[in-house]
RNA sequence: GGCCCUAUCGUCUAACGGUUAGGACGGAGGCUUCUCAAGCCUUAAAUCCGGGUUCGAUUCCCGGUAGGGUCACCA
């Protein structure tokens, strides 16, 4: 089998989403599974839009994606070759210069300009696809289209075939926008005499009105998904899943799973809409998945600085914390929100509320919470230190609560550790925040309730 | 409009021409310690339309329709 080797050819003329991405996953796997070559290419032959931070940002991207590269081009330093076939199509005759009249916008003088222009032989041309089976198109009324802007600024389709010529490349994955494009590059290749490559052209990844996608409908580059807290292998496993499957009903599929797995042969023919609440569901399960070091110091990270810093000093505590956050969120950037609603603050400090809360929601009794309080408190206290964990207080509660009324007992108690309607239940929370804490924080809600009646 | 591509639940998708058309996300309902979350269970939800071919079409063919892409001295 003949070496494969494909690329990813972006052009850097601004931020790049998922759908490009998504082209760029396919032809990463499909060069690796099959020992090939994977090419970068960056096609900034437009000198106007192309721009070093866009560059930046697809390089920053891919490596943050885990899709390494063979070799990396720049489009725009390979001038001298592909000036050397632009002549080699004019000498032989299979473009020619062309004067025209210059572009409205183009300024009054220097009216006439030349082009150059590839010589149609208006046949039909029809190239493999390894998606979509054979295509045929008719060139004719692609007429003697445009190659080169003059003799020393070959335009996209000459660079696009020069490059793919030079580079060996066997196999071109792209999106199915560039089917139209497929034609005329084939007419250049043949008269280069340049082997025509195998293509796969991709359905498009669509915004949620079917259309494609692109940053005026709110699509997102790649890095504003790190941002966002959303891990790398969850971005590549799904992006792997729109428009492909393996088959089987597997949907958390590792890189490793991938490499093995993957078949661009059955790859979808139809665009698909890019979901992100899979993608989030996709993103936790990855989350579930994190080595535990790894998942304190991404949510650590992503705390505000005041309970980053109470995390740092009480690293037991939050170790304790973690499972509690890691069950409410499916991004990292959640955390952020959890601890903005204060939902982490209270394991820290303790709560301010009013003596309101405090009373279930059946049973608006200041007096009877009391009692339930001082209860608790008398039942706990036989819980020596060493033993006070969820099981223990648990079980030193349960018979009591059922005995009087589960919500009688365990709402006011969850709400005088915690200070609000919503938290884990109560047996966590005190086993989190330890005996003293606890009777300390009943005692003080004994106390409010008191004021109150 | 020309050319090209596409068509299964809301979304991502599975189904050698024979299945009660399957799974996942999301939704709804329920269970599990008071609340929230997580988890588990249950459930609603689809073959664009019309012709063929066939004993039998989601599947093959044709025609519609719909959607998308593309029609630059951008890539």
């Amino acid at each position: 089998m003949t070496n494969i080797v494909t690329r990813f050819a972006p052009s850097p003329t601004g931020l790049l989403h998922a759908g490009n991405y998504r082209t760029a996953v396919f032809s990463y796997l499909f060069a690796r599974q099959n020992n090939g070559k994977f090419i970068l290419r960056i096609e900034d032959t437009d000198k106007e839009r192309s721009k070093k931070e866009y560059e930046d940002n697809i390089l920053d991207s891919l490596k943050w994606l885990g899709l390494n590269y063979d070799e990396f081009h720049r489009q725009s330093e390979r001038a001298p070759e592909h000036k050397k076939y632009l002549k080699y199509l004019i000498d032989k005759g299979f473009a020619y210069v062309s004067q025209e009249e210059a572009l409205a916008d183009s300024g009054a003088k220097d009216r006439r300009r030349e082009v150059i222009r590839f010589k149609n032989p208006n046949i039909k041309v029809s190239f493999k696809d390894l998606i979509r089976g054979d295509i045929e198109v008719d060139t004719t009324d692609l007429k003697d289209f445009v190659i080169a802007k003059d003799l020393d600024t070959p335009l996209f389709h000459l660079a696009v075939v020069a490059d793919d010529f030079d580079m060996g490349v066997t196999h071109v994955v792209r999106g199915e926008d560039h089917i139209s494009n497929t034609p005329r590059q084939i007419l250049i290749q043949r008269a280069l005499g340049a082997p025509e490559p195998v293509y796969a052209h991709l359905p498009l990844i669509l915004a949620p009105d079917r259309t494609k996608l692109s940053k005026r409908k709110g699509a997102l580059a790649i890095t504003e998904y790190r941002e966002r807290g959303y891990l790398p292998e969850a971005v590549l496993n799904y992006l792997a899943l729109l428009g492909w499957n393996p088959g089987t009903e597997q949907e958390i599929l590792t890189k490793d799973d991938l490499l093995s797995q993957f078949d661009i042969s059955k790859a979808q023919k139809g665009g698909a809409i890019f979901n992100e609440e899979k993608l989030r569901w996709v993103n936790k399960e990855y989350l579930k998945l994190l080595p535990l070091e790894k998942l304190h110091a991404e949510i650590s990270s992503r705390l505000p600085e005041d309970l980053r810093h109470s995390a740092e000093n009480n690293p037991d505590t939050f170790a304790k914390i973690v499972p509690i956050i890691l069950d409410r969120i499916s991004t990292l950037g959640e955390v952020l929100l959890l601890a903005d609603g204060g939902e982490v603050g209270y394991f820290f400090n303790d709560p301010v509320y009013d003596a309101e809360g405090l009373l279930w929601k059946d049973e608006k009794d200041s007096k009877l919470a009391v009692t339930r309080l001082s209860k608790v408190t008398d039942l706990l206290k036989e819980l020596s230190d060493g033993n006070f964990n969820t099981e223990t207080i648990k079980g030193a509660l349960w018979e009591y609560a059922t005995e009087v009324g589960r919500g009688s007992v365990l709402w006011p108690l969850r709400y005088a550790l915690s200070g609000r309607d919503k938290s884990p239940d109560p047996f966590t929370l005190a086993m989190i925040l330890g005996k003293e804490t606890t009777l300390r924080r009943i005692a003080y809600a004994q106390n409010l309730l008191e004021k109150n009646s």
